[in-house]
RNA sequence: GUGAUUGUAGCUCAGUUGGUUAGAGCGCCUGAUUGUGGUUCAGGAGGCCGCGGGUUCAAAUCCCGUCUUUCACCCCA
């Protein structure tokens, strides 16, 4: 372990090969995806205004209060984004009658101060869409089966799909008022944390890991049950959209997301690889104000860092996908050496991967390295294929190997 | 913010109740008769023992602080 001095700061982490090839696999898989449904890709600024994230998130809830990086550089409160909702919102109502009909895609990362653990960092990424435009539930269910089909494309197996809704705004209060007074009579038996919850969040009480607190929430009616026909109705057209497309979900009233913006539905997908942040991705209608401007949307976002866990769980990691193949040049004398360097140049402009060392060594270092570079074949030149205008050609798998023109083998690369 | 936990070679880790030149495996470099890799064999390089104090004749080892790792709570992707 490397000293303080060369290690990045705590929560943030450097990627490198051969790490980032599993991050580039599903970078690329995500945008191909995300263009076949029509959104487009949007890169916001990292730093916004302060009240971008709290008129959006909330400015009561623990993201915003507790896990910004937020200071004060000139005359303007800013802070680092936490999520890309709120970026991408502001972006998009700022585009009038455009941005509020628009598909977008984000892949960023986030800052949230807070203890790391397994499956959080300080600066995290994350894979998110937005989708702005009049409420409708076709379009909740579409954004659930896009995830499913990202998930399936970078081979994800083993996640489960979580929904629920958070009911419309003029909800909140018959939701938290009914669930008080179910839980009065239970008072006592309830948990400390949840004693304090009740008052302060009481959708808290219902997610409570505590076994007891449980016990109770299941004699109770569920959020859904106090919310109005309306919303039950849209989450009902929701669920219907999905089995239409036979898309597996399961329906658990006790689901909660915390952010303020969240309106009727809301996911989540969970996978058992991880640990006590069981969700790779979570996801939900929203309707954001900005201004004299109410923006409804629906989105999703995954942590990449939690999705790489998952996929490692199912057996796909980093070096199956690190770039090998093409040729390795093996200069035998300054000469070779030299015109190697302009066979390297034709090969790279042809897009051969093409490695070779610069420096005259051993030919047995430099198949070491042909070797370990995983190039398909060696080109082995020296004073005699110099002066007969040949190469040696081996093919590393075979073993093989045969004496071509340096003409043949520029042309058929 | 709370409670645990970790730090020794590029990587994974040993290192006895404090005691002399801190070890192993993997990796890396060099070589095993002229210009041939992956296997084998031989040799070699590489450590402020996280950092700063303290105790001691003596500290990788004990004490304090600090940073960092990992995990849980809170909360979230």
């Amino acid at each position: 372990m490397a000293s303080n001095e060369f290690q990045p700061l705590q929560g943030m982490s450097d990627i490198n090969a051969p790490e980032i090839y599993i991050w580039r696999m599903i970078e690329e898989k995500a945008r191909t995806i995300f263009n076949s449904y029509g959104y487009e890709e949007l890169r916001t600024p990292v730093l916004e205004k302060l009240s971008v994230f709290k008129r959006s998130i909330g400015d009561t809830t623990d993201v915003v209060k507790k896990e910004m990086y937020a200071f004060k550089p000139g005359k303007h409160d800013i802070a680092m984004r936490p999520e890309g909702t709120a970026g991408t919102i502001r972006h998009l109502a700022g585009r009038g009658e455009e941005g509020l009909n628009a598909r977008v895609f984000y892949i960023a990362s986030m800052f949230r101060y807070e203890r790391p653990q397994a499956g959080r960092k300080r600066q995290f990424h994350q894979i998110g869409v937005e989708a702005t435009g009049e409420a409708n539930p076709l379009a909740d269910a579409e954004c659930i089966a896009l995830q499913q089909h990202l998930l399936e494309e970078w081979g994800l197996h083993g996640s489960k799909i979580q929904i629920s809704t958070r009911g419309m705004p003029s909800d909140r209060k018959p939701v938290a008022d009914g669930l008080r007074a179910a839980l009065q009579p239970h008072l006592a038996e309830l948990c400390d944390d949840c004693q304090r919850r009740i008052d302060e969040n009481v959708l808290r009480v219902i997610d409570c890991k505590n076994e007891s607190c449980q016990k109770i929430v299941d004699q109770i009616p569920t959020a859904i049950e106090f919310m109005s026909e309306g919303s039950r109705t849209y989450l009902d057209q929701v669920i219907q959209a999905l089995e239409i497309m036979d898309i597996e979900v399961e329906v658990n009233p006790k689901l909660v997301r915390g952010l303020d913006y969240y309106v009727h539905t809301v996911w989540e997908i969970t996978h058992g690889a991880l640990g006590a942040q069981n969700a790779i991705a979570g996801g939900g209608r929203y309707e954001i104000a900005l201004g004299k401007k109410a923006v409804p949307g629906v989105g999703f976002a995954m942590g990449m860092e939690r999705v790489i866990t998952s996929l490692e769980a199912c057996g796909i990691t980093a070096d199956q996908f690190a770039p090998k193949g093409g040729v390795w040049l093996v200069s035998l004398g300054e000469a070779a050496l030299a015109e190697n360097m302009k066979l390297a140049r034709k090969l790279r402009a042809k897009g051969v991967r093409c490695g070779m060392e610069l420096e005259v060594k051993s030919m047995k270092a430099q198949m070491r390295k042909a070797n370990r570079s995983g190039a398909e074949k060696a080109i082995i030149r020296g004073e005699d294929e110099l002066a007969a205008g040949t190469v040696v050609v081996k093919d590393m798998n075979e073993g093989s190997q045969e004496e071509l023109s340096l003409e043949d083998v520029i042309r058929d690369a």
